[in-house]
DNA sequence: CTACAACCTACAGTCGCTGTAGCTTCAAGA
DNA sequence: TCTTGAAGCTACAGCGACTGTAGGTTGTAG
């Protein structure tokens, strides 16, 4: 009745590697199993749960530290959640600072590309750009 | 008449750490330079240089891999610049594709926190949509 | 001469896996 | 029943790009 799941199957459900699904035991985030007769480990439907939990995090972008935390959080059903309210709030600003990154390295990259007219390296403004940090600064405005 | 650079001054013009700057000695990015007497290194502009180029590209987030690569091409000033083109062409596209994810996941997180009503993490809508993907998959169209 | 900052080497640790070596266990087919 | 091959096991090294630490040496200003 009570489904179990070897580590194969675990890794399918999870997109992820068999290994990976032992580093997460070793690393606290899945508790430890139980075992076959043969040393193997079998899951229940809450270690599969728990990894399906994990994986949509990481597909998320939240470091193993913040999954780890909000899986405490969410533990204890009781608790009030505007702590796993703010974790996630944070992890957004984070996301949307990448975001502003990339952009400028993007906007960047592209002017640099498109003003490569030069057939020699010594010509390159991709060469000397990237020599040049003022060269793209002056250029931007 | 020959500037000449202690490895601290080196890491205020690269803004990066002097660890960082015999990281790069180490990995090859950067020759090693001369020394006194006491054995501490001594940068000529050749290598001030360098390490602009090395720690802008870094900001561009090209690998170390591609500005080596970079690096070596742009050293024979003849050589054509096309490869040069193809290898930020490709991080072009490498840093477009991370912006994607990045989107995708800003807007499942803006969704998540936006839902989030209940105060208990019981009824937690972060909390559940982490727990079940298809929360947020059905959710999504 | 004395502080103290800056330098030196060598090595371990970070994050989130991934790969490898060398073994054992399990399930299916002959 | 035997065999084969996939899947599992442990233990550990490696990735990228640094960063930190320990324990020592050099350089410089007062």
């Amino acid at each position: 009745m009570n489904p179990e799941y070897s580590i194969g199957q675990m890794a399918r459900a999870g997109d992820c590697k068999v290994q990976t699904i032992r580093y997460y035991e070793q690393k606290g985030l899945l508790p430890e199993p139980q075992r076959t007769p043969g040393n193997q480990r079998i899951y229940s439907q809450t270690h599969y749960d728990r990894l399906r939990f994990i994986r949509h995090g990481r597909e998320l972008g939240f470091s193993l530290d913040r999954i780890r935390q909000i899986l405490d959080l969410s533990d204890d059903s009781a608790k009030p959640c505007a702590t796993v309210d703010l974790i996630a709030r944070e992890h957004l600003r984070e996301v949307e600072s990448k975001i502003e990154r990339l952009q400028s390295m993007k906007g960047e990259l592209q002017r640099m590309i498109s003003e490569c007219a030069g057939d020699r390296v010594s010509e390159c403004r991709i060469v000397k750009v990237l020599a040049d940090h003022e060269l793209c600064l002056t250029d931007d405005h």
